[in-house]
DNA sequence: CTGATTTTTTGATTTTTATCAATAGTTCTC
DNA sequence: GAGAACTATTGATAAAAATCAAAAAATCAG
């Protein structure tokens, strides 16, 4: 298994006594399937790197979810758009199976960027990717139709549909569950 | 007329000898109606700041063309992918009108974030808002009906609906020229 | 293991939107 | 300023997907 050590090295060349340093503020956690990472209205105050296990994000609409993203181990996560304004979440992160996590603080990364420039490198390299990663995400569900979709996320992402249930990937693919049934049904 | 300059300091307050340091690097160019900031195929190797004028990004699927975001004055913008990664753009990026810009390359921006951690911590934090406005792009077109999403356009960004034409408009929003021309007939 | 609950599939119908096609309007060029 | 080229609107129809409803299958709790 891949340690966050190892993920991070992949991103720049940065000097092992800042990995260290960031290594060191870094708390376990673990949460068990169906537990939270974060909830609809609190402030996201924690970025996670997932040791193990699967998450979903989701908003609310009406009574129902949506799915914004699934996460698994080797990703960080937290709910960005709170965690980068220190403003209440929209987003819902829940545990899909059971989670061992390591966690920073938000305080602590900025004071890490503070004190630590590679650090604040590092971090810009990963958010580089994650909104190229965001940017696919949203041109491909523009360029494809329904079967398109369910195809590709069965080529790309495999475990996303052996861990997650028909409704949660039908709204994450932007369709109804029923659509996506009968879809898995003619292949 | 906002500078560029005062854009910047609303971000952070950073030292005004870095951000002359950045100022220095900037080229002024200006694009004239119809020219295009970065083709499909070509590297993205410039970022670009807006000082006035208007651009559409899109990608082309068969023999059409899909808008990917409209960008204006006071605004960053490039290719990202193609900028972070400096591989070829899928994108292209045209100017709807005639634009003035400052642009810096790929390379004396990395030379800059080496040489002054004051700049890449100024770029971590624009690159955070662009990534969390991707985000809310995203949420939206997935939450809302056709004529919810031209409303919210409307409401939010009327200057697209000013200069954009309809069918750049309506593959932005993800629906047929006509769906639009439609729901503009109903309102 | 068994009944209860939840999830998934399947069917019938309606709604939404795309597509095809023709016309009207605009703007560009000479 | 007239004709050509492009853009937008409107209409008719087809296709895709949503919704409503019920049955089948899978999972969970005791």
């Amino acid at each position: 298994m891949e340690t966050i050590l190892n993920i991070l090295q992949k991103f720049s060349n940065i000097p092992q006594e800042s990995l260290e340093r960031f290594v060191r503020k870094l708390q376990e956690t673990n949460i068990p399937k169906g537990g939270f990472l974060i909830r609809e209205g609190e402030i996201c105050d924690r970025l996670s790197f997932i040791q193990k296990g699967f998450v979903r994000s989701y908003y609310f609409k009406d009574n129902k979810d949506i799915t914004i993203s699934f996460s698994m181990q080797g990703e960080f996560i937290a709910s960005m758009a709170s965690f980068i304004s220190q403003k209440p979440s929209y987003e819902t992160i829940e545990a899909l199976e059971h989670c061992h996590l390591y966690q920073i603080s938000y305080q602590d990364l900025m004071d890490l960027f503070e004190k630590d420039s590679h650090l604040e490198h590092l971090y810009r390299l990963i958010l580089e990717q994650y909104y190229v990663a965001l940017e696919e995400h949203l041109i491909f569900s523009k360029f494809k139709t329904a079967k398109e979709r369910y195809l590709e996320l069965m080529e790309n992402q495999p475990h996303i549909i052996q861990k997650a249930a028909v409704g949660q990937i039908a709204s994450y693919l932007d369709m109804s569950l029923e659509t996506l049934s009968r879809i898995r049904a003619s292949i």
